[in-house]
RNA sequence: GGGCGGUUAGCUCAGUGGGAGAGCGCUUCCUUGACACGGAAGAGGUCAUAAGUUCAAUCCUUAUACCGCCCACCA
């Protein structure tokens, strides 16, 4: 634990490759990353959204995963219990997908090959692939407990998930019914409306005449769907729309076959103003179609099959049947036209339902399918929001997810995909449904209820975001009463993109709230959606996608972290990803680098760490260094409490690079400062560091052991306490002010060309003799021939005023003339502002005080500068 | 159709009811005991537009325009 002092010299230049892979590996190997439950310590839980299987790293992991790993670095040293628990998803729908792909390239399909035989292939293709993504995450630095790796079909949260679906079902809140569902075509399965995307598309709405089955005119409706004709029912008006009224209960013929007859009935649903008023009514293939079907106890007929092609199984499709739905559209169409039934056609722009996984056109259908009733699941979970125990950041987010759950419709939680959790249900021969955890259970509950052991299991496995939904819990061993779901049930924030508030955010609410009597987490952080620096969403066929793996290849993990962060803006809905940060960052990173190699190549040595030299001996500028560390502690830990990582990020880099390196290390050439320099700047740059872990933790841990430390690693080092570090505001005051001068100095240097580095001696008036480190500062940063100036004045500042460039007196002149300009126009300002009586009147009074001061400064700065002047004059 | 966010320097974005900020980019200068992956100085903005509230508005209110996000069963 003693100071040592890494014997080895670091590297003239940062190179990150080199050391990111070897501190990783020793964080591992030595468990760093591990934590064991311990109710003695506050818990600071967070759980990592499960990637997919098929996943590999992507942008949106480090708007979303670095801030997970930002946040249990911080807390796990603020000595909290902190553990990142990490997952995976088995992603049904997706992996399928591939697995169906690679499948066809062999010429196999899943019915060919059995359900046993597939669901080996896909658990040695989860067992294969699963492990990309942990390797990426690796490489940038997350830190989950590896150890605790959770699996969504892993056995225990397969057996907790079969225990979640038999209890909702024994509650009544799961049930089987014929519904009109999602159908995913290419997919080949259902998907729950939150899967639905809603594309706006160009499309036609065609105008098209039911013929009176009295010979009659008959009806004109409007439709984007004429595939669907076949299955009309009825034809719909508005109850009091007069065109219409007298049509109301007579019969029209379903074109262009005419086969069938189907009345016109009133119905308030319809909206008088759009096409024609008139509306088919498909209750098998549209949503609304199917609630006027109910109200009017109409037949619900099928056209259209699994595979989207016409079917004449149920109802009568004459020449149609077996065509492709848009096949059938278009001939349909023509048909029309020939008969003469088109009354028109209008282009017309509007909203398609797209499967957000396949991108096909969603088909509506009536289908048996399993449910999940919401409404009293979410009840708890609105109250939960409302009672301010559950919080979004930004809190927008809330007002989203609030007027979700209002609006909520039954989930509809069966998929037609194999690779999944089969749903615990069994039919005995007469149809009856059994529903239990194992099929031991289901057949004695088929023996005592059914008089047989006779069962056959549901095909249906569940949709992927059930599982999902339990993860708070599943993953500590519920229904085990484990260490872990004492400890660390319920988490302290969970981190995600917008985009799955309603997929998972919110199931797991409900659910949390169900099974747990609590919310899962107090805390949703929403991150914004990354798009590319022109505000493209990122995707492979743009070709603009960026791979983190090649930024941490060319920049470093910490400098990704850093770069991505710095652009986070906690209100903002998405951050248009400039590459450019990154490499900022790594410079920043090659400057404290430098920093620290300053501090190590110091003469002197560095002392044992975290020892500070008796307050009476600190100069000026180290007690301005320390003020702003203490402020830049208390500020940094504040912002990332409150999740705004961009101005963290923002505030701990300024903090490095424009005030340590900029002017404190600079501050310790001055030969003045050298006696304290040694243990002031190991003290500001081993606390730095620590503040800079969590955002960057491999550089931080590489400088930090490199200096002088207490531990064998930065991680498990105490977060800076700005209680152990002095404060002094008047000192960081005066600091500040000779910061003014040497800009000032600088600047007139700069504007008169004056490039010479003489370093000349200065006066302090007598009696003032502390006032030489000021001077000595003041020359030291703003060496250039300073030589005029009255070297005298009362207070410091305007000793420091006294402090001139030799220069070219008319580029001196033209100097003071625009200053005085710009300093006449304040006084005249701050003058009319106080002159004004309703301004001294209503103004708050330090406001007033503040405005008097502005004004006494600003004249006696002019009073300097037009003496200046005139003194210039007369020397002429 | 409903809801929400944004509009501040060339770019990306902070910020505040009372003296317009940062980084990058640009111009100029500088190898000074860590860093040229560096240091210094400078130019650049009627804070989208209009009205209102206020002693005072870039900030609060309302409207408009443009950009974007989410939700939605008008066929």
């Amino acid at each position: 634990m003693s100071g040592t002092t890494n014997s080895e010299e670091l590297a003239p230049v940062y190179d990150p490759k080199a050391l990111e892979r070897r501190i990783y590996a020793r964080w591992e190997e030595r468990g760093y990353f591990h934590e064991e439950p311990d109710p003695a310590r506050p818990a600071y839980v967070i759980c990592m959204p499960p990637p997919n299987v098929t996943g590999r790293a992507h942008l949106g992991h480090g708007s979303t995963y670095t801030p997970m790993d930002v946040m249990t670095r911080y807390h796990r040293m603020l000595g909290d219990n902190a553990v990142w628990l990490p997952g995976l998803d088995h992603a049904a729908i997706a992996t399928e997908a591939v697995l169906l792909k690679e499948m066809a390239r062999e010429g196999l399909t899943r019915e060919a090959l059995g359900r046993p035989a597939y669901l080996e292939r896909a658990w040695a293709w989860a067992r294969t692939y699963g492990g990309t993504i942990d390797a990426q995450f690796a490489t940038l630095g997350f830190g989950p407990d590896w150890a605790r790796k959770r699996f969504t079909m892993d056995d225990g949260l397969s057996a907790a998930v079969r225990k979640v679906f038999v209890q909702l079902y024994r509650e009544g809140l799961i049930y089987r019914g014929k519904r009109l569902v999602n159908w995913d075509p290419k997919g080949q399965t259902t998907v729950s409306d939150a899967e639905v995307d809603h594309v706006e598309r160009e499309a036609t709405l065609w105008h098209v005449r039911y013929p009176g089955q009295d010979g009659g005119e008959g009806i004109v409706v409007a439709t984007t769907r004429p595939e669907t004709i076949l299955a009309d029912v009825a034809i719909a008006v508005h109850p009091q729309d007069e065109r219409y009224r007298a049509l109301i209960g007579t019969k029209v013929l379903v074109p262009p076959l005419r086969e069938r007859a189907i009345p016109v009935i009133a119905d308030e649903a319809v909206d008088r103003g759009f096409g024609t008023g008139a509306v088919k009514v498909t209750p098998a293939h549209d949503a609304t179609d199917y609630e006027i079907g109910l109200r009017h106890g109409l037949p619900a007929p099928s056209v259209i099959d699994l595979q989207a092609r016409i079917t004449d199984a149920e109802i009568g499709a004459g020449p149609y049947a077996g065509l492709d739905r848009f096949e059938a559209r278009s001939r349909i169409v023509e048909d029309l036209r020939v008969a003469g039934l088109l009354a028109a056609q209008e282009a017309y722009r509007h909203a398609v339902s797209v499967s957000e996984r396949t991108g096909d056109v969603i088909e509506p259908l009536l289908s048996e399918q399993w449910f999940c009733r919401m409404t009293p699941l979410a009840k708890p979970a609105l109250d939960a929001y409302r009672e301010g125990r559950l919080r979004f950041v930004p809190e927008r987010h809330g007002r989203t997810y609030e007027a979700w759950l209002e609006n909520i419709r039954d989930w509809n939680v069966s998929r037609q995909v194999w690779w999944g959790h089969q749903i615990p249900a069994w039919y005995t021969p007469d149809g009856s449904i059994v529903v239990a955890e194992t099929e031991e259970e289901a057949r004695a509950i088929a023996l005592r209820d059914h008089g047989g052991a006779e069962l056959v299991r549901d095909t249906d496995t569940l949709d992927t975001w059930f599982s999902s939904g339990i993860w708070p819990f599943s993953i500590l061993g519920w229904p085990q009463h484990s260490t872990e779901l004492a400890c660390w049930y319920p988490s302290q924030v969970l981190m995600t993109g917008g985009d799955i508030i309603f997929l998972w955010v919110a199931r797991m609410v409900m659910l949390g709230i169900h099974f747990m009597g609590e919310v899962p987490f107090p805390d949703v952080f929403v991150a914004p959606t990354v798009f590319d620096a022109q505000g493209r969403k990122m995707s492979k066929s743009l070709g603009n996608a960026i791979d983190p793996m090649d930024l941490v290849e060319r920049y470093g993990a910490d400098a990704f972290r850093i770069g991505i962060l710095r652009q986070m803006r906690i209100e903002s809905q998405e951050i248009r990803f400039h590459e450019s940060r990154c490499d900022e960052a790594r410079k920043f990173a090659n400057k404290i680098w430098n920093a620290v190699r300053y501090a190590l190549a110091l003469a002197e040595g560095l002392p044992a760490p975290l020892v500070l030299p008796e307050n009476a001996r600190l100069t000026i500028a180290d007690r301005w260094i320390l003020t702003r560390l203490h402020d830049t502690i208390v500020e940094f830990s504040r912002l990332l409490d409150g999740y705004d990582f961009g101005n963290a990020t923002e505030s701990i880099v300024r903090f490095f690079w424009y005030e340590l390196c900029d002017w404190y290390l600079e501050a310790t050439k001055e030969p003045g400062n050298a006696a304290t320099r040694a243990s002031v700047l190991s003290f500001a740059l081993n606390n730095a560091l620590r503040l800079l872990h969590p955002i960057a933790p491999f550089v931080s841990e590489e400088l930090w052991l490199a200096l002088p430390h207490d531990g064998a690693t930065i991680m498990t080092a105490t977060w800076p306490d700005p209680l152990e570090v002095p404060v002094d505001r008047d000192a960081a005051a005066l600091f500040a002010m000779v910061q003014a001068t040497v800009e000032r100095l600088r600047n007139e240097r700069a504007e008169n060309g004056i490039a010479d580095r003489v370093r000349a001696a200065i006066g302090v008036p007598a009696g003032k003799a502390d006032w030489r480190g000021l001077a000595d500062l003041v020359l030291h940063f703003a060496w250039g021939n300073p030589a005029q100036g009255d070297r005298s004045g009362d207070t410091p500042a305007e000793f420091l005023a006294g402090f001139a460039v030799r220069a070219d007196p008319a580029a001196h002149a033209a100097r003071l003339h625009k200053e005085a300009a710009r300093l006449r126009g304040e006084v005249a300002r701050a003058e009319k502002n106080l002159a004004n009586p309703q301004f001294v009147a209503k103004a708050a009074e330090d406001v007033v005080a503040k405005e008097r001061e502005k004004l006494q400064g600003y004249r006696t700065e002019l009073a300097r500068a037009e003496s200046a002047l005139a003194a210039m004059k007369e020397h002429r």
